[in-house]
DNA sequence: ATCTACATTATAATAATTCTAAACTGTTGA
DNA sequence: TCAACAGTTTAGAATTATTATAATGTAGAT
């Protein structure tokens, strides 16, 4: 979704009715510079804080999946302790910096395209993803 | 860690008491032709199938966890809801299949040598790693 | 303005995982 | 051989992330 557009009318398009929780949670997540990664948990922290009132735990689900199915919101696998998100909805590569807990992502130029020389048969590729694990260089003390 | 090997040696080795419960999740992970890829919650039915005595849950993650630690396991990221382990601890690359949630190992060769150009400063690279989600060819239906 | 279908909400339920404290068991060394 | 200790196992409680439920609220069409 781009940056300050009319919310309203995008939630109408694809058949999401535009409640004031949903243009809230847009402003939050797409009125940025860069691509947006969180959790559920970052997100409620912001809506929170950003808005007046509160908002239900279960509406911040319901919407994340709902942005999630109609392609607004992308998950990324990284530990399975807790679901990540990006708003950045394209195939692209991701760096997870295990010190921080970050996600960053890669540019198209960042990796070379990835040739998958196996087929399994009956079965399409779906998506073809590299996670890069970085950490801090200096490890030796501890 | 290899079939058959005497594992009392190998858990000795790395400072872990042979107990019968490490004994056995030994047999259950590395006594098989290929490496296996599993959920605690497999694990634990396998365990139960095969144990006249009964494991605790607490065990099985306990000890899956040391191993993980000592390198007898890898942890693999595919979804957020489950850990998937893997007793094939080299680095490597998977298939996905969404339709059985099964894991599929890649051999060397089946995918490139990934070249990653971007640098993050101050951090170093800690594994590059390939998920290649695939699901049924006929999704047309439904 | 009213109606209706869809949304939101608080709360309960579930699922995966971790914690806890007591009981147990390999190992070491007398 | 056996006592003692440190590391393990255990059942169950606690925690955390997520999903389900059912009552209430609200956007949008008539």
């Amino acid at each position: 979704m781009p940056k300050n557009c009319n919310f309203i009318e995008k939630l109408r398009e694809v058949g999401l009715r535009p409640t004031k929780q949903r243009i809230k949670m847009c402003e939050v997540l797409y009125n940025r510079e860069k691509t947006f990664h969180f959790t559920i948990n970052d997100l409620v922290k912001l809506l929170s804080e950003k808005m007046n009132e509160k908002i239900s735990l279960a509406t911040v689900y319901n919407t994340v999946h709902a942005f999630e199915k109609k392609g607004y919101l992308k998950e990324i696998s990284i530990d399975s302790h807790k679901s990540y998100f990006d708003t950045n909805t394209s195939a692209h590569h991701h760096f997870f910096d295990e010190d921080t807990h970050e996600l960053i992502d890669c540019d198209e130029s960042d990796i070379d395209k990835i040739n998958i020389r196996k087929n399994i048969t009956g079965k399409k590729i779906n998506s073809v993803e590299v996670l890069v694990r970085v950490a801090s260089d200096n490890q030796t003390q501890k």
